[in-house]
DNA sequence: TTTCTTGAAAATTTCGTGATTTTGATAAAA
DNA sequence: TTTTATCAAAATCACGAAATTTTCAAGAAA
């Protein structure tokens, strides 16, 4: 169980951002060569990842690459606003100056990459690194929020958002606005500034919902 | 796997409403005689609970009853009420006379059993049928939101929180208030008033946030 | 041609076993 | 008494193979 890790990371990565086209069977019988194990501890990471959403499975059928949609795009963007929005938030009140440190830190790796991404033609070759910077500026962002639940949800989350915005055809992973956006995000958060962040984070995802959103919520009644 | 799903809900039962001390052994060899099948499979279905919480995982240690703790309901009281306000105002939108007429026969079957609950000294005989009666109103209660990811997260966190309470010290599971709480988030859902309705879930699952919440939050950007 | 059956090949699920690791009791040392 | 060492019993993990189910191409019937 060592490698059993390394396992359920390596088919991770090759669903979320592998280049596998959606649909594509995932044979245990198969894989098991290329991570040198039995097809046993490659059904049972599988297993693992389709209880999380990232590969879909169907009894006596086997395990294949999810079909992005329009619908699960727009559901995943919703959550994802909902939960970063309550995180930073809940973070901008309990969390303190490692806290800022942290996350104009994170910012800083992310902004650097992406301003090489925008010189160069061809995305592709810096797209892990991004990825990774861009998920962990996000995950920075809700991290003092002060509950595990919302952040392991989160990450569950934004995952499958990833997979499904990478795998879907309109692959333009990479857009120009977004190194101004999370700029401003950054800024309201050093501001504490509750309600300028929560509408900047909507601004960030907004190009990600493909229907219409409902027009406007109430307070919170906490 | 025609079982393997009996098993699987078999066990999710157990954990979650089947009187098992915290942190109680959950041993593959052991569970394999109950349902009849091999320790492998028993892995499998253990292995698919601890992906989403219902049981605890460490590698070479094994499987166990997850130990309620404050933070954990706190944490997973806090985040049913983001969802199920989230879950009950979309459905207020979009939602018609069906979603009316489903919510109104989920809740009379609860208030039904609620009563009876009230009238008897030990609860326990009614408490898995209350449980289920309960669980289908609050997943109608959101369930024209219109997004299946909202609605599988919210099932993921509500049979957690259900795990909690049960499995905590303070067992009271059932209160008096129960009644008149779901009857006011009823009529709010009928009422089609969002921010009442939003107020009403929090006064009703507000006893389980063992810490303060934050005072109050802005509008929504959207 | 289209639809339905047939059956062999392929894939999936379940299972028992051996290798490895943890557990816990007992004894030795500090 | 407290701590450390030892080692057998118990539990966990990975594996390969048997049993079951699905897939799909080729032939029969409509």
């Amino acid at each position: 169980m060592d490698e059993e890790n390394d396992i359920y990371e390596g088919l991770r990565l090759r669903v979320t951002s592998g280049g596998l086209t959606p649909n594509t069977k995932l044979k245990p019988a198969v894989l098991r060569h290329d991570y040198n194990c039995s097809a046993s501890t490659i059904r049972e990471a599988l297993f693992r990842l389709s209880t999380v959403g990232l590969v879909s499975f169907q009894e006596q059928r086997g395990f294949r690459v999810p079909i992005p949609t329009d619908q699960a795009q727009h559901e995943l963007t919703h959550l994802r606003i909902l939960l970063e929005c309550e995180g930073a938030c809940l973070s901008i009140r309990q969390g303190g100056i490692d806290w800022e440190s942290r996350l104009t830190a994170a910012h800083h790796k992310l902004s650097h990459i992406e301003k090489r991404v925008r010189g160069s033609a061809d995305h592709t070759p810096l797209f892990i690194l991004w990825a990774k910077a861009e998920q962990a500026f996000h995950e920075t962002l809700i991290s003092d929020c002060g509950s595990d639940v919302l952040k392991a949800t989160h990450a569950m989350i934004y995952q499958r958002f990833r997979q499904q915005v990478f795998n879907s055809d309109k692959k333009f992973v990479f857009v120009a606005e977004n190194i101004e956006q999370h700029q401003g995000i950054l800024e309201a958060a050093l501001m504490r500034d509750e309600a300028l962040i929560r509408s900047r984070i909507y601004s960030h995802l907004e190009r990600n919902l493909v229907f219409d959103m409902p027009p406007e919520l109430p307070k919170l009644p906490y």
